[in-house]
DNA sequence: GACAGATAGATGAATGTGCATCTAGTTGTC
DNA sequence: GACAACTAGATGCACATTCATCTATCTGTC
């Protein structure tokens, strides 16, 4: 059945406001001759998981497809940015550690993106409650609360 | 200056919900052999503007990189979902204008697109005012409102 | 009205992305 | 313990996207 004008509103409300922001973060990297948010979402999770990651964990972290988190890896690896490990469990699988270097990256693109954020999702403080419009988008993000 | 926690939640929330709701939908319309959510957006805004519209003006509702909407439109008009008329004011320009054919197809791919921005977004909709979200989104995918 | 800059739109080259498919290893079931 | 079904991850291919430029036209200023 059709959507209501409101719930129509706020889908073209994530789609722009994401197109929006993603485009002005990765232009400020780029100009700083950094890496792409990706590569920082990445770097991120690995730095917060302090046993590593197999990739297809990772994968449901930063939603990517297989595919390209599979090339992404590979290129950070090259890059020495994260490390692999043949995972001792399972065979099949490795263990991505993130490197010193990778995570001097890391911190070297948050003083980028850190303000970028702020700056952007402050101008909306005033007028609305942050942790209302964050719980709303967290349930969509999350795959496993849809129906069947 | 750093963003607060509740910041930093609202652009992730944006990021993975929109990364989630955008590959569920695309991956429908695929099913149906329908063109991608992009095409759509293009023929929503064609649809919607009776006179047609310039690519430049096009561009700034949808949001496209310009020389990837120039691209896209040229996959459209071959594929007659729009028409291009040279612009009688500016000699450089056309205008857009979308043909029975391609009103038509939005008219399908709504049939797919419609249902799951329902079922997706309605899932918020106990816990959430759903108008109060959409304000602070739309704040957000304004460039205008930002400040210099 | 001529010229400098700005704007509309197109395009070459490099890169990213997604789907489909492949291989290798794993888990269950009998 | 053998075999079928499943899962982790890699990769070929086609296509989409981006950046950097380019051309053509337009606008303002003198």
């Amino acid at each position: 059945m059709d959507p209501t004008k409101e719930q129509t509103n706020v889908w073209i409300g994530i789609s722009l406001a994401q197109r929006e922001l993603h485009r002005a973060i990765d232009r400020a990297l780029r100009e700083a001759n950094l890496p792409s948010l990706k590569w920082y979402d990445v770097l991120w999770e690995l730095d917060r998981a302090t046993d590593g990651l197999r990739p297809f964990e990772l994968k449901s972290l930063v939603l990517f497809e297989q595919s390209n988190l599979s090339r992404v890896v590979q290129r950070m690896v090259k890059e020495r940015l994260i490390g692999e490990h043949p995972s001792r469990k399972d065979g099949r699988g490795k263990v991505l550690m993130i490197t010193d270097s990778g995570r001097e990256l890391r911190r070297r693109m948050w003083k980028v993106y850190g303000p970028l954020i702020r700056q952007n999702i402050e101008r909306i403080e005033d007028s609305f409650d942050l942790r209302v419009v964050a719980g709303a988008l967290s349930v969509l993000a999350d795959r496993k609360s849809r129906k069947p």
